[in-house]
DNA sequence: GTCTATATGCAGATAGAC
DNA sequence: GTCTATCTGCATATAGAC
């Protein structure tokens, strides 16, 4: 872990990180303060709600820095269709690289949590409309019509997510690159 | 939990349902035996494996299961978009009617266990390809070729995996909806 | 602000009576 | 085959020294 960070700062990346690996229950906070480098006081102190709070700052964190990736991975384009193909390429391609873990997924955490903390399931749902709408803004530049759009936005969201829990089970990044043609196909018909 | 059923098989019932609603590592053996109406030591003579046992013979059973629901509800169409279309509308309704819970969902499962046990992996990923299996055999039936509907039959899976994430996180059941009508513009577009 | 030692509870698993 | 009592370990959380 980075020594350049805040202590506070490296227990959110870790948390993000370890979270992403093994999921929500999985994680436990002496895993976070060793791979974080800070002792579980400096944790209770930035974040004195405990684990629920640290990990919905780490989801927000994560969340909206993908958002970020995915504004701008479909910025200044004239071909919405492979633009967003390209984008789940590239998701791919660096989930294969990291040994089939690392896809920017919040869904472990969607999951886990949905049930039994209602903070940790609306800061999801929040981080899941941001990346849906980003999707949709982008649709609507492009002439699809406001409600098509939404449609259209929510089964990329849902389809990635999806293909991100076949591809750890499979171990492959292939249904990430079918569901990227088949998406393609359906944007590319929408528009005409 | 039914008296009927023998202690081995309330035993996979209720682990069935508790990880549906929790999750993997949420669910304790003290609940599934307590819900399950039979002593620890009943557990330990039936699975003597303990918990991934237990969990992976729940799972082959459910997953079973759904595979003979799709088979009936894509059996004997002439309208393969608006098959799919009415069976994952009946999966939304299920959702809705069971307070936003049971949808037929194994991806808690799989991303919990996909890192930490081979034997949860791999079970998880017969039954995401039996699914599978059952829309591509449907597609074909249908004229659509086989590397094409290879492909519809994972974007089917993987965005109805996602869209119950979706539909979970925000509590309703529209995430289903949508994608249901996407996927049949996208199925009756490939058959032309 | 940083760190360690500890409290409390429940997890999965086992032993052994009946 | 069925059941209970118990073992060991790790979880989250806290108290209090420095």
């Amino acid at each position: 872990m980075e020594r350049s960070l805040s202590a506070r700062e490296r227990l959110i990346q870790a948390t993000s990180n370890l979270i992403e690996l093994q999921g929500y229950h999985a994680t436990g906070l002496n895993q976070i303060i060793k791979e974080g480098g800070a002792p579980k006081g400096s944790l209770y102190y930035y974040f004195p709600n405990g684990k629920e709070e640290l990990v919905a700052e780490s989801v927000v964190a994560h969340g909206l820095a993908v958002t970020d990736q995915i504004r701008k991975a479909l910025a200044d384009t004239s071909d919405p269709a492979g633009a967003v193909h390209a984008m789940i390429t590239y998701i791919a391609r660096k989930f294969a690289d990291t040994d089939c873990v690392k896809a920017g997924s919040i869904a472990s955490v969607a999951l886990e949590t949905a049930h039994t903390s209602d903070r940790l399931r609306t800061v999801c749902a929040e981080i899941y409309n941001a990346w849906q709408d980003a999707y949709a803004d982008m649709l609507i530049e492009h002439g699809i019509a406001t409600e098509r759009a939404a449609r259209i936005a929510m089964i990329i969201t849902a389809s990635i997510e999806g293909a991100i829990v076949l591809c750890r089970t499979h171990r492959s990044p292939d249904p990430l690159l079918f569901i990227a043609e088949e998406l393609k196909a359906l944007i590319a018909q929408a528009r005409r």
